[in-house]
DNA sequence: TCAGTTCTGTGACAATGTTACAGACGCAAG
DNA sequence: CTTGCGTCTGTAACATTGTCACAGAACTGA
């Protein structure tokens, strides 16, 4: 089981035999419960993390408490940012917190340091994650200084629903999704509701009208 | 004088004479235009520039027509973000465009590769680079989804205006800056100048109590 | 059953964004 | 000089979003 990790990277796969071996050798396999904050304000991450199983969340906490969700990175990906940081010797801003159970490849950071040096292949993979993440950025960017509330919650909704149309979240858990207040989540819900959409319980949101949804996001 | 560029980047200054040699060797120094745009949605960029005089705007656009603008990049400092793109083959969604006259040193993408492979201190320096536009990333968003436009707004003044006091832009330019509309910045402009704090003219706003300005910021 | 906690609803108000104008200013052609 | 024209600024009315202060409902555990 420990040798087969890599073929879940299907760019890494691609690694000479030896470079395989080396990076399969020197690394090891963590597990953490759900709820652990992996890296935050004053904690420098210490390896370079592939993620195996579960979702980590990242998110940005202000000085006055509010906070808000800046991207996930999930399975088959990696935590970039924590790594620009782990170079760059900088205090990291954001949080990271698992979402779920995590299981990840942990790869020291002197090893990383090498096969980034020598493997072409490996370098393209971390840089690949770092355009992937800015772009996330750039988006939650343009996200809250340009779009109605209205719409980011319906994406949002749709984003997050499970395979029965419900979202297991509180108001405030949206809130912090969207950057904005819970009061300001709880109007939007309720107008959604008033208009046959959705249905609201305590904790858990069912989605009635799916094109509904769909039509305020792409009238935008 | 072609010689002499690599001494405005210290950490740069460190490489071994062989690398440094390289480096400028096979580098060339460009010279563009105020106004140039020098990547932008579709356009990809060729080069890793290092900018020598002059500085970048890097901004976003949304599909309403509304902008922000996102940092800057200024002599000493390297264009990171084109350079993830450029590694990552993502389209970039911001654009640079050239604020003043520049000059630049172009380093080709095959130059650029070999030396992030084979020099641990230009490794650094890229990294270094990437994690502080990352840092004005996440600043950016807690500003734009935390704090006040007052508080942003005199912020801003303060870091715009020259050695004698003043701002040389519209409101709509300050808006842009903020990702505001240009109403809003008039708005608190003529708050500001009721108080006493500057005097605005077309065109130009001039601090007249800058230790007020200061005061709201540190308030928050 | 009861007390404590978390979650949701609501109203009033403040701050910011949007729309629709009008007037002021600067520039250049006549 | 003066007449247009384009850009910049001022302003009012209204819509949306954020903040504050509560109250009641729904869960939880003793």
């Amino acid at each position: 089981m420990n040798g087969a990790w890599i073929d879940r990277f299907p760019s890494l796969n691609k690694l000479p035999e030896q470079v395989r071996n080396r990076l399969q050798s020197e690394s090891r396999i963590v597990s953490l419960p759900e709820g652990t904050r992996i890296f935050g304000a004053g904690q420098s991450p210490a390896n370079f993390l592939l993620l195996l199983e579960g979702t980590i969340r990242v998110q940005q906490v202000s000085e006055s408490g509010r906070e808000i969700v800046l991207y996930r990175v999930s399975a088959g990906e990696s935590c970039a940012l924590t790594t620009a940081c782990l170079m760059g010797h900088d205090q990291y801003q954001g949080e990271g917190i698992a979402e779920t159970p995590i299981e990840a490849v942990a790869i020291p950071r002197d090893t990383f340091d090498e096969l980034i040096a020598t493997s072409p292949i490996f370098r393209q993979f971390v840089f690949n994650a770092f355009s992937a993440r800015i772009t996330d950025l750039f988006r939650v960017i343009d996200e809250i200084a340009f779009a109605r509330m209205d719409v980011r919650l319906a994406q949002k909704l749709l984003q997050l629903k499970n395979a029965k149309g419900e979202i297991e979240a509180t108001h405030q858990q949206l809130a912090v999704e969207l950057g904005t207040a819970r009061e300001v989540v709880s109007r939007q819900l309720n107008e959604f509701q008033r208009r046959g959409w959705l249905k609201s319980g305590r904790g858990v949101i069912s989605i009635v009208q799916d094109s509904a949804l769909h039509g305020l996001v792409r009238a935008s």
